[in-house]
DNA sequence: CTAGTTGTAGTCAGACTGACTATAACACGA
DNA sequence: TCGTGTTATAGTCAGTCTGACTACAACTAG
């Protein structure tokens, strides 16, 4: 048995969530290249030799966002590895959930023909089945992003991940967008104040209000994050 | 970049656990080979071209216990990959864990010296730092076991899978038990009670009673598993 | 200055929890 | 068979947290 291990190519996808418009969005590519030319996808490429898939997921972050380094949060969600998930050859993907405040429109990579942000929910329904008129996603791309966008849903629950989806400082009201957005039903606006305030080192305040709206109204006060990363007991999704 | 893929092998390792003697119990097999040879692994193997991870993680853990068809539960953990993990040559290892009720003294593997059952407790601390008597794992398979834990422990709180841990049919006190060992501290006995029975399809009673334990008393009714799989709000570890 | 909009503060009944106490059922030995 | 120690089961009670509200303050646009 220790002479035959089969190849593998281990590559690495990213599901980067940012909000946009107060819906939450995920940034896809459009296959230049066979198979599934023309389809849209998970960013992502292989790991190299010298590095681990973490880094590697780095690496392609800061490439398909083109930022200098790239702001938010990078996690593992979990690998797939079907037999025929890839047509050429047997590749595993280490797939991973990044999260960022608003981004810029990103820049088509080397192997991507386009590349722009999505509402997910105009890609999968609730239930994860895929929408009509949606895009069908590349290789077993649609499932991932399903499994990513539960994750995020779950985490938003009992740790303080919401606030990697904005930039300091900013205001309980923006931070309560983000609730709405990734939940898709906004939490109760009291009760969301009592439980983040009440919650130790989620927010910590600044003394100055953000600009005015358009829409007129009291201008809210200003927080930076925390150093708490967990909620407890968790905010319970509606 | 499309001719460039680097060769990696895929492996699945297992973080096989049970409850023995109260306490909770990893499987680690002894290395007859190099490298680490001689030393304590978790058991594993490279996965083949016709299977997934997960099937591969099944028909290991079949191997590796000895049963016909492993009884309990099994879930993807997450992916290492290190660059230099394995000194032989690059190896990515899906990690996974797996619960059972109280299992067999496994059989030695083919390409293991001996296997057997260890108190987790007696080889990692509750930092996660290895104790001092206890046995240096091979390769990265001392932070698999602190993450695989970890999993274990926070899982309890947020699902009914401890039913997993006991065959059926099983007393509450028998229950009660594997949060203790799980746990290292056991759940107040009344307030356990009043969260299974209170959380609708955790268990379902049967009409018989337990057989008398050697220290006398009352016994316990029986139950089986009910078709729940979440605790809502959770079960709070002590 | 007024109306509409948005942020902040407080209230209150109900659910849940942690820490208990009391009682029922059983095994064993005298 | 009668206690006695042991274990399971049932219930209590104050404190905390939650969901669903209402009242009030601060701001902008006209």
């Amino acid at each position: 048995m220790s002479s035959e291990h089969p190849p593998f190519a281990v590559a690495v996808d990213l599901a980067i969530f940012t909000i946009r418009d107060g819906a939450l969005a995920v940034l896809l590519v459009e296959r230049g290249e066979e198979p599934f030319k023309g389809a849209w996808a998970l960013p992502g490429g292989f790991v190299e030799p010298d590095e681990d898939a973490e880094q590697a997921a780095w690496r392609e972050l800061n490439e398909e966002t083109g930022v200098e380094r790239f702001p938010g949060h990078l996690e593992q969600l979990r690998t797939y590895s079907a037999p025929d998930r890839d047509p050429r050859m047997r590749v595993v993907s280490v797939a991973h959930v990044a999260l960022a405040p608003d981004l810029p429109e990103p820049r088509a990579g080397t192997d991507a023909a386009d590349a722009r942000w999505w509402v997910v929910d105009d890609l999968i329904g609730e239930d994860g089945e895929p929408l009509e008129d949606a895009p069908a996603l590349a290789f077993d791309h649609r499932q991932i992003l399903v499994d990513a966008r539960e994750r995020v849903r779950a985490k938003l629950e009992y740790t303080t991940l919401a606030t990697e989806f904005v930039s300091e400082p900013f205001t309980l009201p923006e931070l309560r967008r983000v609730y709405a957005a990734v939940w898709g039903t906004p939490p109760d606006l009291g009760n969301f104040r009592r439980k983040v305030l009440g919650t130790d080192g989620f927010v910590t305040p600044t003394d100055s209000h953000g600009s005015p709206t358009e829409t007129g109204g009291r201008r809210a006060l200003l927080y930076r994050r925390g150093p708490a990363t967990a909620i407890s007991p968790p905010m319970v999704r509606g």
